[in-house]
DNA sequence: CTAATTCCTGTAGTCGATACAGGATCAAAT
DNA sequence: ATTTGATCCTGTATCGACTACAGGAATTAG
């Protein structure tokens, strides 16, 4: 069985270049237990089949996404046993997208009051204030 | 001159729970550089005056705030040599509101994406599709 | 066949903390 | 004065997610 396998073969190189990986990046994955090991060369050295691609491929989009390495970690274990743990799958996704409008509510305080420092430091007159608008109010109680 | 200097003297403990950071933290802030190392007991006990206080609270607002550690030396490095710096600190401050206005884009793109596939995880029926919607997504070309 | 490129391993560095071990010191109660 | 218990000291290690290097081996192009 498996006669011809897969044909396509990838050094870390090329493999970098077709998922925008950078190469030590890749190693790191294997090293963590994100990509398996692929075989090697009678020189030692890696070489991926078309299926490395595709796991990378994906790892980058949930990367892109904000999912950590450990939540791209179970999403493939869930993916692995094929099929309906769409339910778990979506469980970590709505924690992600509720974490990511949090953080969203959060950078949107933050910008609020920069601009506020900013405001205020603009209005201050340099000359009579002896020191900056920002620094002071940072500093005030 | 200063003949009875400042009164008040904090142990770590007490910076701590005044502050709200970390013992540790303020330890590590000490060894970046970022806090002066305060005069020591006999015994080599660190002993803190009322502007270690100060600084660690105008650090710990300005981490709230998202700055880094980097651009808080600046700010105060700036604000050392009393007044009108107030355009530098600006400068940085701006820069960093306008980083923190493209984080919230960022994440905004993030979560719209993360809501469709959550959607698109709902709709698909569980008991025909092979697999997970949202992992066939993250998978496909 | 040689030269250039890529790969190998292992280690260290980044940021901003946090945690721990093993010991010293301090403050309060007796 | 002593003992106890809390806090402090130093130095090192860990986290996440990489990135960068050194020193050498393998591979590939010309």
């Amino acid at each position: 069985m498996k006669l011809h396998d897969q044909q396509k073969r990838f050094t870390r190189g090329q493999l970098a270049a077709a998922t925008g990986i950078n190469g030590e990046t890749i190693r790191y994955y294997e090293k963590i237990g994100l990509l398996p090991p692929p075989p090697r060369s009678d020189g030692g050295h890696r070489v991926y089949g078309a299926e490395h691609l595709r796991l990378l491929r994906f790892i980058r989009r949930a990367r892109e996404l904000g999912f950590s390495l450990d939540e791209i970690r179970q999403m493939l274990s869930l993916s692995g046993d094929r099929g309906y743990n769409c339910a778990e799958v979506a469980t970590i996704a709505e924690r992600h997208l509720q974490a990511t409008l949090s953080r969203i509510e959060d950078l949107q305080k933050i910008a609020a009051v920069l601009g506020g420092l900013l405001h205020q430091c603009q209005s201050a007159p340099q000359d009579d204030a002896p020191g900056c608008g920002i620094i002071d109010t940072l500093f005030s109680d």
